[in-house]
DNA sequence: TGTTAGCACTCGATTTTACCGAGTGCTAAC
DNA sequence: GTTAGCACTCGGTAAAATCGAGTGCTAACA
């Protein structure tokens, strides 16, 4: 089942015209109106000259075929999550409205400031833009270099130990010695820090001296603080945006509960959506992420990248039945207007 | 009715020793069961030897007194923001549990890195010891001096800003110049900039060279940036634990979604739990706050002091029917910790 | 062969009704 | 001041009745 997502267009999926204007009309009106949908009520508005028996006989296939699923008998259908599939991949297609896209060329006319902070108002964007619960994803200085490196005394013993890499990431790290330093000594092995790790990123190692002098002591104690950090895979960024709108759009105490835990772990959610990266796919719908809490979200990501490489993502979540016209709009209209902010104008 | 915060306990508040124990007797059978409480049930409960005509006649002047409430005629009785007042003034008292205090000192004995991590994860902490949503709020540098300044370039044109202050944070700022410089400029003005700030703080003035080489206007440039924030108060650290418990512990889907949407705004949390403290109040119930939206909450804080300052605070939000007792002992528990911890021995 | 009108049937949702009983307020007696 | 007794209230629950949207099937039709 989850591995669907890995052959978005399945070959033998096909269906006929009319099939797929019916299953079209079925999602677009489940996903607005969170009801079963009738064969009647397709038959009216989905305009091909048809009686609601022929709209009948045609749903039986489909639910036959794995598209339409019944509540109950003496229902009408709702789309499964090969239902949903089929509609983002064959028929969904949407801009964004007029006010939304001007609303997005306006924020992004108007930001300025550190990358953090534009990643985390851009999640609110994306969160009042579409009504859903947004994250964005800034992926961290795994393969950035070291561009300067500054050990600072608080005390004899504590220093604080600050890195610049190239991508315009900071970092801080304690160092507690178990030595006294004075402000000299630190000064010096900052200068030795500096000459020892510019230019290296956090994966390589460096010849740390293996004098036993105060100074020599500080740069193993730094480097090693240092280090100890790279194989954690830490620095990514991850900002949440409109996690209220989870208790709107989704039904069930407990489903909300569970997809607020999940958005509790924001390690979890960084992977979740560099999964759905790695897939090649922008929508992950029910249980093609395979995260089983989340079972009842479609999950739709777009990345952000600089110079061809993925430097982030941009993602929203929200019910299956969402509105993935207008959402997918959104996402891809604002990865790219990330992909230029970042790309053409500041590097913060 | 939102001014009754500021004296806690009223003189002419108290009520005779039956009543106080029958009020208690509700509100903690009310906090147990989320039901009314019928007389009979208090008069078996407390062991008052009374029977529930008496207690019923006392029940009614509890509600005339506003202590008590009745949801309609024929139900039992419900505390209200009054009658939760007063059995946390003077009826509540509660120890943690043995089994938490050990999870508390086990946590303590262990946690060690950055404040930002510890804060972060005293946070978990909190909401897993309650089971409610828990708040660290992490005072910043607002009266911090500066440690060290530095500025690093990305390209001729970017910079980053990185300033230590003495109480362990960092904060970086880009700075784009309109014109280009050279490494050694920026290095000359690094160093500039290190005279200059060295032992200010951010509200401080200082005498910006008026030259107009290059060096000179990154320095001014530099400082300008850096002075920039002072005004806004950022550095506020906040750190949200168990958001997810609000979708548990407050019933109603636009209540949750109001709770959670409080929680969004980050600043408004660092405030509302600023103005507790400020009012010397440990717990705010329901409109006390002044914030509408949470008036079915209560909001526990306790502050976190090194050296008699108040360097931060954790909070815990629940609807007005928590567990008093235990979540005010686990505030108190873990705001003492961590006040040992940041005064004792690590500064991070 | 595909389409359609007609029709009996299903079954969840809604409404109605009846009823129960926890809890109250009141009163009269202790 | 306390209590037993009692009539009364009224929300909650369960059973019954009803409704109707929607189905599946069949027979006629183009």
């Amino acid at each position: 089942m989850a591995r669907r997502a890995k052959t978005p267009a399945a070959p033998a999926s096909d269906l006929d015209a009319r099939k797929a204007t019916i299953l079209e009309a079925v999602v677009v009106e489940h996903i607005d109106t969170a009801q079963p949908v009738g064969s009647s009520s397709v038959a009216h508005h989905a305009d091909l000259g048809v009686s609601s028996a022929t709209v009948r006989s045609e749903m039986v296939a489909l639910e036959r075929e794995g598209y339409l699923a019944q509540p109950h008998t003496s229902a009408g259908r709702v789309p499964t999550d090969k239902g949903y599939r089929y509609f983002v991949d064959h028929l969904a297609s949407g801009v964004l409205g007029p006010a939304q896209q001007f609303q997005v060329k306006e924020f992004f006319s108007h930001v300025r400031g550190e990358v953090e902070d534009v990643l985390e108002q851009t999640s609110l964007l994306l969160s009042q833009l579409t009504s859903y619960t947004s994250v964005v994803v800034g992926s961290g200085h795994s393969r950035a270099s070291v561009l300067s490196v500054q050990l600072v005394n608080l005390d004899a013993r504590h220093h604080l130990l600050v890195t610049v890499y190239s991508d315009g990431t900071v970092t801080k790290h304690s160092v507690l010695a178990s030595f006294e330093a004075t402000h000299v000594e630190v000064t010096e092995a900052s200068r030795q820090l500096n000459a020892l790790l510019i230019g290296t990123t956090l994966d390589a190692t460096v010849q740390v001296p293996s004098r036993t002098d105060t100074v020599a002591r500080l740069v193993r104690e730094a480097v090693s603080v240092l280090h100890a950090e790279a194989p954690t895979m830490d620095g990514d960024q991850v900002y949440i945006g409109g996690s209220s709108h989870v208790a709107e759009v989704f039904e069930g105490v407990e489903t909300v509960r569970k997809v607020l835990s999940i958005l509790e772990q924001e390690l979890l959610v960084v992977s979740l959506v560099e999964d759905i990266l790695e897939k090649g796919v922008s929508v992950a719908i029910g249980s093609e992420h395979g995260y089983e809490p989340l079972s009842s979200c479609a999950v739709i990501v777009a990345p952000v990248s600089v110079e061809g490489e993925t430097v982030g993502a941009v993602g929203l979540l929200g019910p299956t039945r969402m509105k993935y016209q207008e959402v997918m709009a959104a996402a891809e209209a604002v990865s790219q207007h990330l992909t230029h902010h970042f790309g053409g104008v500041d590097r913060g």
